[in-house]
DNA sequence: CGGCCAGGTTAACGCCCGTTTACGTGGACC
DNA sequence: GGTCCACGTAAACGGGCGTTAACCTGGCCG
């Protein structure tokens, strides 16, 4: 044992800022934080967050752009380890139950925060939404094969809505929260789409 | 004709000015807009508005405690109007889907910018919106009357999502949106919870 | 041992922005 | 026709906050 902890011990630090500031971003907002709270809550103070990270706005980058990667990483996994469309589907539904239930700041911080990104990395977190909602898009189209890409698009992110909405709720323990939710998710997408042959 | 225009006229520069705001509001978050932005979208310019308000924390306050009430009074009066349950339900919904589509920028600074608030207008609009919230849990309720009240809480709380997604999607036109969120949330409510006898 | 560098600290800078102040101006009303 | 007030304007103030600078320190490495 003891190989090298070196770049795991580094990034736990850099992660454990991120950790704080997202949940204080999602509580405060963007602008509600400054960088003397975000310290604090680490339990260094101010300043020296610049010895590890650019700025206040390449945090809130960083943050968001490793949120949209791991949601679009794992739908796809989740897809391309499934069977038929259906299957497909209920696993979706179940990743992104999860990741809310397990994450809810994050989900609330890159709901909330989208307009406090610098241009490029705002481009670039956009990017890697829209691949994923093309997966929800791509696994409801084959489930109900009639419906129009524009309404299956609304349709996800209609169910995005749904399942995001844990943050706001969350007074239910955690499996019973998981079920209503993955529940009514697939209830509004096969009872108000044509549904499979 | 010429009957006294006088109230209006008041009213109708003050509601210009909150509804510019909350169109900048909605798209770059409360702190992302200065009050010059503000003024300038109404051709006036910057400290103009403290003739119309006392500060831009008031402003906001205005905004979400008109957006709140104006909910629970349309809620409210839709369950009064309707007969059995079932029918409130769907008025409910029709309700909250017009409302969405109709002021996308409305429904997106409640959402995002409560957190902006001052302390009272926080717990005067924290309350209305409970207030509203409870109008649908009695509601569901009533038509699936073995679900607990916590969880016909976290049902309602996810129609909200689901409907008030409208502002991330659009790019349907009105009317099939509309039938598609309406759609969605009751089948998400009655094919999710035990449903009516 | 000696020096380097990762990772902190505090103090100062500078800008942005909400708010206040002092000052115009045109129309309504007696 | 003079006065008043609703509504604007431009300029100055002041605090908050992100960022930078200058300085310290302890552990690793040669």
């Amino acid at each position: 044992m003891g190989a090298v902890p070196a770049e795991p011990a580094k990034q736990t630090r850099r992660d454990q800022i991120l950790a704080a500031a997202a949940e204080l971003f999602a509580r405060h907002g963007f602008h509600g934080v400054g960088i003397d709270d975000i310290g604090a809550a680490v339990g260094i103070s101010g300043p020296a967050l610049y010895r590890h990270f650019r700025s206040k706005d390449a945090m809130l980058g960083e943050m968001l752009t490793s949120i949209s990667e791991r949601l679009l990483d794992g739908g796809q996994n989740r897809v391309a380890a499934s069977g038929d469309p259906a299957h497909a589907l209920r696993e979706l539904i179940r990743w992104h139950v999860d990741f809310a239930l397990d994450d809810p700041a994050l989900i609330t911080v890159q709901i909330r925060n989208l307009a406090n990104l610098t241009d490029p990395d705002r481009r670039r977190v956009r990017a890697l939404q829209r691949r994923y909602v093309e997966v929800w898009v791509e696994t409801i189209r084959k489930t109900s094969p009639e419906v129009d890409e524009p309404t299956a698009r609304a349709a996800a992110h209609a169910v995005f809505g749904l399942i995001n909405s844990t943050p706001h709720s969350a007074h239910l323990d955690r499996d019973q929260m998981a079920a209503l939710l993955s529940q009514m998710a697939l209830a509004s997408l096969s009872g108000a789409l044509p549904v499979h042959p």
